[in-house]
DNA sequence: TCACATAGGGATAAATTTTTCCCCTATTGC
DNA sequence: GCAATAGGGGAAAAATTTATCCCTATGTGA
């Protein structure tokens, strides 16, 4: 696994927040999951432009962090199950806000969003 | 500077609003302008661990999606001011619930980044 | 027997972001 | 002339994050 250099900031509370939701695909996931689809296989298909090892790197992460927890089912093939802890849970309702945000100014980000990758302005 | 090579995904909310505050410091730049901290050295002051270089790509991309602007005084030595738009200020309450959830969890979030550093559990 | 579904992992490459280093503008004050 | 002030930016290096490729295992259905 790949070893820090530098030491993250853990100043005050969007430091600490950063360091557990920073990361291209953990809000998602912990979004989807807490919807229900707790598979790895049904994260992946909600997720479909990741690829299933980021996913997998990302969810241990989320595990480390005590957001969620694994159950492995001992049969074949293998099942794997993800859940949010209580304390995963109590992120949810911030997750919706910032989904919220974005959806109410769709437009207006799309459009910024777009113009700015465009360098012909 | 850096052109991308890969499209980002505008499908969900979460996705919009990812691309306009996924990066180091863009959500303590926003809320420390916020916070009338205005000027670039005195973002700079806020946020030591960031280097100047940084704050500035940082600002000029918050600036190209809209959410603050940039006021140049033509003065000697130089003046120049952020604001937050009012489309950026709708960010605040969000970036506000963020803060929040990170001062709320601080030990247990410390405890858990922490634990997660140190190879040796 | 072969393909598929499930879940996972190592090694390595590529992409992206952040940092480092060094330089530039112009004026005021010594 | 030189330093200090206030704000910038290019190039390249380092750090970090994501992606790609290939391999493990087992049972089911064609």
């Amino acid at each position: 696994m790949y070893e820090r250099k530098t030491l993250p900031n853990l100043n005050c509370g969007l430091d600490l927040i950063g360091e557990v939701i920073y990361g291209k695909w953990k809000i998602r996931l912990l979004w989807f999951i807490n919807e229900g689809h707790q598979r790895p296989s049904q994260l992946q298909r909600k997720i479909p432009d990741a690829t299933r090892r980021v996913l997998n790197i990302q969810l241990k992460e989320l595990e480390e962090h005590e957001l969620i927890t694994k159950k492995i089912y001992p049969v074949v093939p293998p099942k794997v199950e993800y859940s949010l802890t209580e304390f995963g849970q109590t992120l949810i309702p911030v997750i919706s806000a910032l989904g919220n945000w974005g959806d109410q100014n769709e437009e207006r980000l799309r459009s910024v969003i777009i113009k700015r990758l465009q360098p012909d302005g």
